[in-house]
DNA sequence: GCCAACGTTGGC
DNA sequence: GCCAACGTTGGC
């Protein structure tokens, strides 16, 4: 089983969002970045797990917990020139990009920002605190995974 | 809102 | 194949 890491903004889709869907899943469209394609081909598999991470907001950070339910498909968002990230490039014979679908899991007992994980040596070779970084999805180590749920654990310095 | 970093596009 | 221009991401 693979870890993995999956930002979204949101104010566009956020955890709450995908915790209201039916059965708490829904595809994870939109990825128009070749690396990722890549990475939902290659290696993502049912089973897998992923921290939801909030990007663009006020403090950003992990904030919960899904599980990968699909293997990759295609995109079909790619096709419709009525969506934001229509992709003229990409039709139903040859499709270009692919999604996977998401379920979740769980909130984390509290949002762990990213100025908190940047700050920790452990977690110092993830490619989410390092300089210019813009993947939306990139994978975790087991034992990364493991440490951001001990943090998940640790009081915050404003709790009293 | 600003802007650094980065990926993609397209002219040559 | 090079690289300038452009668009996007995302922290701050």
């Amino acid at each position: 089983m693979a870890y993995w890491l999956m930002k979204s903004e949101p104010d566009v889709y956020g955890i709450d969002h995908l915790a209201a869907e039916p059965d708490g899943t829904e595809h994870w469209d939109g990825i128009r970045n070749y690396q990722v394609r890549n990475m939902f081909r290659d290696r993502f598999q049912p089973g897998d797990q992923a921290f939801f991470y909030h990007s663009n907001t006020r403090v950003p950070g992990i904030v919960g917990i899904m599980e990968v339910v699909s293997e990759a498909y295609p995109d079909h968002t790619a096709f419709d020139p009525d969506e934001k990230y229509y992709d003229p490039k990409s039709d139903p014979d040859n499709p270009r990009w692919l999604m996977v679908d998401m379920r979740y899991i769980r909130h984390l007992d509290r949002i762990i920002p990213l100025s908190e994980l940047k700050a920790e040596p452990a977690l110092s070779e993830m490619r989410l605190v390092q300089r210019g970084n813009r993947l939306s999805v990139m994978p975790v180590t087991e034992v990364e995974w493991n440490h951001i749920l001990e943090m998940e654990q640790r009081d915050t310095p404003d709790d009293g």
